[in-house]
DNA sequence: TCACAGTGACTATGCGCTCAGTCACCTTCA
DNA sequence: TGAAGGTGACTGAGCGCATAGTCACTGTGA
């Protein structure tokens, strides 16, 4: 038999140039357990979730491969940690709404928001994208549930906008996926050493959307 | 032990209420290997390639395990033949540019055509977008290099309009991407059997995109 | 009769998870 | 103060199963 996956890139996090996801883990997670996680995030991202064996999470932190069930009961319940975890932050990034300010700031701002985030934390958020086949049905109906209520957020706020006749769309809920398509997909190409700042891509996109939205002043 | 993928959906490709996958691969498969394309194209999809076996492949087009090697040499050859055809398709698709039509009609034109085929092929095309870590080094460089044409295709467009003073944007590269953004991240949400049909999406994004390029009269 | 698509039992190996054992550290009490 | 007893994070060899790929064989059609 040919080697299985001769192909793998390597397998042990090296140093981590590239996001501190070590902040995202609160203090529901241990010391230890928070390090695991951010060792899978760099494993799973790597080689994804099915590729990469509890020998490399482990590894990448220094411990023997029995360490990780001290922590976690399943190798899909990292995985679902991280995922659960990086959808619950993207959604408290976006905020207490309904503040004063006008709809059109108030979608240009849960724009940016939603575009720095997803720079800053690409990887994790790459792995909340692309790995939820590893999910048992149970976690993916949660994930669903936390994406439901951020596709609700910006879709209020387009609507409100509409009614308020700042917006010209032809369909909310269209208008809405398109704007969360631009965060989303750039998890699949952004670089945190590419020639955007999380925050000046997040400006740059703000303007895009609410040029989407047909925006004219009162 | 627990069991090793106790959550593993349906293994076997069902009836393909939704998508002619057959339609895309060309002579260079003969008959009986494009069936197993097919059929891989649905696991794949569902379970993600590397919880698709081999045999699940070929049960799928009722053949024995072994008969998988007649026609490809690895696993991951399967999975390469799917991607790379699905990039070419969808390249293919563009059509042959420079058309005499004005700088706006051609973008709409090109937004038109790609999130219509995303739409129309969007199980192949997720495969595409998803499935990359499962390529062998040299097949993701085949692919990248696809990808590069296609970024090329809009950025060309969208450079024209500019030149031609009838797009209004900061930075032709992020425009072209962000376009490309809108057609790439439909084949995470889009349904053939939802509210909207392909031709329908593709018009409804045609005229997003030209609103974020701030289109205005020559 | 030959070429070859297809078979299916088999091999080799990778990997999730287990568990008896170790050790650093804490608590208790004489 | 320090011995005794207890705790739990961590170790790491190893079990059992899953699965990619092989190969000697079979059936079929030209």
């Amino acid at each position: 038999m040919a080697p299985r996956q001769a192909h793998r890139r390597a397998r042990v996090a090296g140093a981590a140039i590239d996001e501190p996801s070590t902040e995202l883990w609160g203090p529901e997670f241990a010391e230890v357990a928070r390090r695991l996680l951010s060792s899978a995030v760099l494993c799973f991202a790597r080689n994804g979730f099915h590729a990469t064996t509890t020998r490399d999470v482990t590894a990448g932190v220094g411990l023997s491969p029995g360490a990780l069930y001290v922590h976690f009961s399943t190798k899909e319940d990292v995985l679902f940690a991280v995922v659960r975890v990086g959808h619950e932050r993207a959604l408290a990034e976006l905020g207490d709404q309904g503040s004063g300010e006008g709809a059109a700031e108030e979608v240009a701002d849960l724009v940016r928001r939603f575009v720095a985030w997803h720079a800053r934390h690409h990887t994790v958020a790459r792995i909340c994208q692309y790995e939820l086949a590893g999910l048992e049905p149970d976690h993916v109906e949660c994930v669903r549930e936390l994406r439901q209520q951020i596709n609700q957020v910006f879709r209020r706020a387009v609507a409100r906008g509409v009614d308020a006749g700042v917006f010209d769309v032809a369909d909310v809920d269209r208008a809405a996926r398109a704007i969360i398509s631009l965060g989303v997909d750039l998890v699949r190409w952004y670089r945190l050493d590419g020639p955007d700042s999380p925050d000046a891509l997040a400006a740059e996109y703000a303007e895009l959307a609410l040029r989407m939205l047909g925006t004219r002043p009162v």
